[in-house]
DNA sequence: CATGGAACCTCTAGTGGCTAGAGGTTCAAG
DNA sequence: CTTGAACCTCTAGCCACTAGAGGTTCCATG
C-alpha cells in the first residue's frame, strides 16, 4: 500500500512511452535512476510515473529535452521566479513552431506549384526536374526559401 | 578553356554549400568523386557544379537525400518513365509537408493557449506547468496531438 | 627562392531523440 | 520444473550535417 513499484514495461504501458525510450531517458539523466529488484530489474515508484508523464506530455508539445529538464526543475521547487521562466520557455517554443509553420507554408506553395505544373507529355519538359535543375531559380514562386528551409 | 576546374572552396562559394557538406555528399555517394591535384586537393568540373546545384535546390524543397538521388537518376537519362516517377516523388514530399503543417498548426494553437493563459500571480497556479503535469490532459484544446507530433 | 597564412587534407566525434537488434538473464504462471 | 514473456546490457543505426584536431599544400608576396 505504501509504494507499489512498477516494472519498466508497466511504466511504459501507463505512460505510452516505449521501454527503450524510458531507458534512454534514464541514460541522459532526465528520469532518475530507479531502484532494482534482486535480479536487477528496474523498479519504479509513483514519482517516476509522474515525471515521465510530464516529460511525455511536454514532448507532445514539441519541447526539446533540455527545455523539459528546465521545466522539471521549475516544477519541482515552486518558488518565485519559476513561473516567469516557464513562460519564457513556452514562448520560445511557440516562436519556434510559428517560424517552422511559416517556412513550411512557403514550401508547400512551391511544391504544390511544382506538382501542379507537372510535365507536358515529353519527359524533357518535366517541370519538376527543370525546377530543381534551374540555376536561376526562375521557376520558384519566391526566393524566400534560400536559407535552410528544412530542419523545420 | 576546355574545362576549368574548381577547388572545393570555390565550388562551395558557387553553390552556397559548406565545404564539409560537399565532402559529406561525396562520402555518401550523391556527388561523384572528383579528380585530384598533384597535392591531393579535390578538383571539380562543370558537371559537379550542376549536380551540386540540383542537390542544393532540391534540399531547399525539403527532399531527403534518397529522393534526390532518385531524381538525379531520372534527370540523367530522360527516357520515358522519368517524368511520372519524378511526379510521384514530388507528390510524396508535398504530402509530407502538408501533414507536418497540419500537426504544427494544432501544436501552435495549443502552445498559444498555454502561453496566453499563463499564470495568475501565484507560481502554484502556473498554467504552463499545470498543463504539462496534467495527467488527464484536461488543459489541452484537443487530444489530437497524441501520436508523435514532433519529428515534424 | 623563402615564407607565411589561407585553404586544403583526413579522421573522429557530436547533434537530437530516439529505434532496432544481438545475445543473455530473470520472472511468474501453470 | 518448465516455458516463454519480459527484462538486462551493449552496440549500431537513423538523418543531414557540423565542429574540431592535427597535419599538408597552395600561392601571393618579399
Amino acid at each position: 500500500m505504501t509504494h507499489a513499484t512498477l516494472s519498466i514495461g508497466e511504466l511504459a504501458r501507463h505512460t505510452g512511452c516505449k521501454v527503450q525510450t524510458i531507458r534512454w531517458y534514464e541514460e541522459v539523466g532526465i528520469l532518475p535512476v530507479p531502484s532494482r529488484t534482486a535480479g536487477g530489474h528496474r523498479a519504479y515508484g509513483r514519482g517516476h510515473l509522474e515525471r515521465l508523464d510530464f516529460i511525455r506530455h511536454a514532448r507532445e508539445f514539441g519541447f526539446p529535452l533540455n527545455a523539459i529538464r528546465a521545466l522539471l526543475n521549475l516544477a519541482s521547487r515552486p518558488d518565485q521566479p519559476s513561473c516567469e521562466a516557464a513562460h519564457e520557455i513556452a514562448c520560445a517554443q511557440l516562436a519556434n513552431v510559428e517560424s517552422k509553420l511559416k517556412r513550411l507554408d512557403v514550401l508547400r506553395a512551391e511544391l504544390a506549384h511544382m506538382v501542379k505544373t507537372g510535365c507536358r507529355g515529353a519527359p524533357a519538359d518535366c517541370r519538376i526536374l527543370a525546377t530543381l535543375a534551374d540555376h536561376d531559380h526562375g521557376h520558384c514562386l519566391t526566393a524566400a526559401h534560400s536559407e535552410a528551409i528544412e530542419r523545420a
